[in-house]
DNA sequence: CTTGATTTGAGGCACGTTCCTCATATACCA
DNA sequence: TGGTATATGAGGAACGTGCCTCAAATCAAG
């Protein structure tokens, strides 16, 4: 009736406690042909071990070190609320956990950083940052180390990290260009903007947000991408300079972060109304933008999600548990003025 | 360093282990000098309680009962499959678990099912019913037996149910007219349909799409509520009917299931590309529709999580433990046919 | 058959909590 | 002051698992 113990187990296969513990364990010392006896018991009753019994038999303490960006950069902070608020619910118990924040643009600054990491008391890492060759080699390194190593909002996917959490860069962007283009609803042209093109997320929402319009909105023009390399007086400057001289844009799209100055540009322009603007990721900001109807919509990944999905996914691969993959599937949200929070 | 136990609580307000027991599990025999004593301690070290040693200790299974409605319905269905799956994934472990079926506008039917249940081995149901007084009275008498009582979907805001687990059908609504608006992008008639009005889901959302409409979007018109009753013959017939008539309508707005016999209206109708047309939750027949382009966004609550915070809250209720709202909260999802998934 | 190595069993303690029992201490009341 | 009710302490068993030791059983090879 209820679940199958190790006891049962040990009845069930016709061995000592001992033994199962050991098979269980993959500890050695037990011959082939009584492992697998064992191994028959634990299929045939559908015994599953119970994880929390284990860990608190075995008294585990889980390390966990979170890297985020430094500077400002008002999703990283949005994100580190909800990571803080995350732990302390106790998503994950039996956790200590640490946020740092590296500079962001800094590859050597990062693995500077990760090399400082103590991997011997060490069992998780939840990296937010560019994957550049160093990063890949520090994350090697971790795995090595036998530390569990999962890629947060940007992916490391030519790296040997065990997990991404995040979203489709390219689907997120083919989102914006579907409301973009059904948005606008006329011809004219496409202001994007973001800090940095370099960024691999800012990439390939660039490409799907041309692979939509191109395609399907043939009456919409998209302009060269307007790089503000995170500083907030050039955003202002450039887009208000491209506004006042472009009377035919319809539109404004910004793949990245800045936002804030990005929106006094619009406002300044006195054309919020007849603008349809997109813009990724509910900060205060752009939260404020919305209600005010200065932005049309905002793309979005939910932060708390990201941090309990982190959390639960670290601790899935340092229990050995398989990852409940339709939970931590992390949603591409359209976020209008009518279905904020 | 590492968590605080009863035992450093023991010492530190210098009682023994059986009066700590005692003050924490609130049962009597204690001074109320004692209690602050003990409490002061707890709160002094940051002492919580292991819930799941505490649950191991106590050798505790939980007995949950979800009712969902019976019939046709491709949203229930999804439901189901979804909460098999987040049962089987252990998200609430020592939890057994069964779904009835009701039938969905039978009130008697519905409290005959509730009837029945064996309060004295429950521990929590699940509901997705429409309020009804017998439904109250209902809820009542499984509160009164101790019994914790979630409404699911739908909410019974009258009833003495611990929480509620859903969207706000109003803001779905006002969500569902933004998106028709900016949409549309023209003037014209809006066509609305749903199984009836007599549900509170559907005169809510109704509520909601009307004000933005009005409000914001004066060249639509919308038409009154076409309802088909659970029946898709005479869905699929009013609304060809109007179609055919009405050369005006610019959108369709379905506030509730019954979607396939509605799409294949549409499609008969010949009018799909012009038509901008909404409907409520993700399932095989919405998504194929976005997709395909028959429709243009479908406004869902994720099922998985539905199912998930469902589980949560109950355990959550049972153990009297404190609910991550953040983390149930259920979030109005835009689905467009670039984020599907 | 002996020797030595490998495999297995039996048992115990630990983890943090619950929930007993039994004995003792303290407070209150007459 | 004695008697009684109430409060508290000490200790133990249990939950499912990990991990250890020690001894016993089994096996392979000479």
């Amino acid at each position: 009736m209820n679940r199958p113990t190790v006891h049962d187990i040990a009845k069930e296969a016709g061995v000592s406690l001992a033994t199962v513990d050991r098979v269980l364990n993959a500890r050695p010392g037990v011959r082939a042909k009584t492992i697998a006896k064992v191994q028959d018991a634990v299929s045939r009753l559908g015994y599953v071990r119970d994880t929390y019994a284990a860990n608190l038999a075995r008294k585990r303490l889980f390390r966990f070190v979170f890297i985020l960006p430094e500077g400002p950069n008002q999703f990283a902070e949005t994100l580190k609320a909800a990571i803080d608020e995350a732990y302390s619910a106790q998503i994950a118990d039996r956790t200590v956990l640490e946020i740092l924040r590296v500079p962001f643009l800094d590859p050597h600054a990062i693995v500077r950083r990760l090399q400082q990491l103590d991997v011997t008391t060490l069992d998780g890492v939840a990296l937010m940052v560019p994957e550049t060759p160093q990063v890949r080699d520090a994350v090697a390194r971790l795995k090595a180390a036998g530390v569990a190593v999962v890629a947060l909002v940007s992916d490391l996917p030519n790296s040997r990290r065990d997990h991404f959490i995040g979203t489709n860069s390219v689907a997120a962007g083919r989102t914006a260009g579907l409301l973009m283009g059904r948005f606008a609803g006329r011809s004219g042209e496409v202001l994007v903007v973001s800090n940095s093109m370099r960024a691999r997320d800012s990439l390939e929402r660039r490409l799907g947000f041309d692979a939509v319009i191109a395609g399907e909105f043939s009456g919409l023009k998209v302009l060269p991408s307007v790089e503000s390399f995170d500083d907030p007086a050039r955003m202002r400057a450039v887009v208000g300079e491209v506004l006042a001289r472009r009377r035919d844009v319809v539109g404004v799209y910004s793949m990245g972060s800045g936002n804030t100055a990005l929106l006094d540009a619009l406002r300044e322009s006195g054309r919020i109304g007849d603008l349809v603007s997109i813009a990724h990721e509910l900060t205060p900001t752009t939260e404020a933008a919305l209600r005010e109807g200065a932005l049309a919509a905002v793309i979005a990944q939910n932060v708390g999600h990201l941090a309990r999905s982190a959390l639960r996914v670290l601790r899935a691969l340092c229990d050995g548990l398989s990852i409940y993959e339709a939970q931590e599937r992390v949603r591409i949200e359209i976020i209008l003025r009518e279905n904020i929070g």
